[in-house]
DNA sequence: ATGCCGAGAATATCTCGA
């Protein structure tokens, strides 16, 4: 079985390189990030006819998740219970989307096996400045995800998977060159702090050792061609289900050519 | 090589992204 998350940067404008995507490696469930679209500008029909269901919350042209499915999907959560508000009136916003998929027809019999995983694609705050109120926003938001992953990891056996763009460089070798990050969101230290405690929680992030590349490059300044990039998009997994993860790799083609998002694919396979 | 910002809404220029 085989798993994935990207910030396609608009659904709509992407749609095309991320049907051949799945088509291509073979996902069973795409995490998506920054639709950017609501549910009824989603275009649903291209991801059916590739034999895909779509779950998709969205609320306007910001953030906006979608998760994309070749199992059946069984339950769908638009938000985690702690997830705080921003703005004024305060929004809920479009950043969580946990989907529940049945994995009985991806995966071999066998005893005690779980029968289904939760996907959860995240659109972490970006921060803005770590002045701004939105990096405050984006720490309270973290904080209050963990919170809530420790309920849900009280049951040993929870096959969950928190992916996404988690808008945080969890270590120096994660930027290009970190003295350009001097006093930036993305490096900071609370917010390493907020990402590196889901692991003290016993999530584990299945990718770091499994994957050395960036996934984000900027589109300006030839952040691609120079390879100056990022590495933000993470995959955590309750302990039960990092057991059974047997590869990662990043789609790194997918941040070449015209029309390609600025974030790449994160795959993940799991026995 | 992969190439110098892209997307969406509103409507010409703004917000947002990391």
């Amino acid at each position: 079985m085989r798993f994935a998350t990207w910030n396609v940067n608009s659904i709509r404008t992407r749609v095309d390189r991320v049907i051949a995507f799945l088509e291509r490696s073979g996902t069973d469930v795409l995490a998506m990030q920054e639709i950017k679209c609501r549910p009824d500008q989603f275009p649903i029909a291209p991801f059916e006819a590739a034999g895909y269901q779509v779950a998709i919350h969205g609320l306007n042209q910001w953030n906006g998740v979608a998760v994309a499915s070749r199992l059946p999907i069984v339950e769908t959560q638009d938000h985690f219970l702690t997830q705080p508000a921003f703005g004024e009136p305060p929004v809920i916003e479009a950043r969580a989307l946990g989907v529940t998929v049945d994995t009985t027809e991806a995966l071999p019999a066998r005893d005690q096996q779980a029968s289904s995983m939760t996907i959860w694609s995240l659109y972490v705050p970006n921060g803005r400045e770590v002045t701004h109120a939105h990096y405050a926003y984006k720490l309270e938001w973290l904080a209050n995800l963990a919170e809530q992953g420790r309920s849900w990891l009280a049951d040993p056996a929870a096959q969950i998977a928190l992916v996404g763009d988690w808008n945080v460089a969890p270590l120096d070798e994660d930027v290009w060159d970190v003295d350009a990050f001097e006093g930036a969101t993305h490096v900071s230290a609370p917010e390493r702090e907020a990402f590196a405690a889901f692991a003290a929680d016993g999530w584990v992030e299945v990718t770091r050792e499994r994957v050395t590349n960036y996934t984000y490059w900027d589109y300006q300044k030839l952040r691609f061609p120079k390879n100056e990039g990022m590495r933000i998009d993470f995959a955590y997994c309750s302990p039960a289900l990092a057991a059974r993860v047997s590869a990662a790799h990043i789609d790194r083609d997918e941040r070449k050519g015209k029309g390609a998002s600025d974030h790449v694919p994160v795959i993940v396979d799991v026995n």
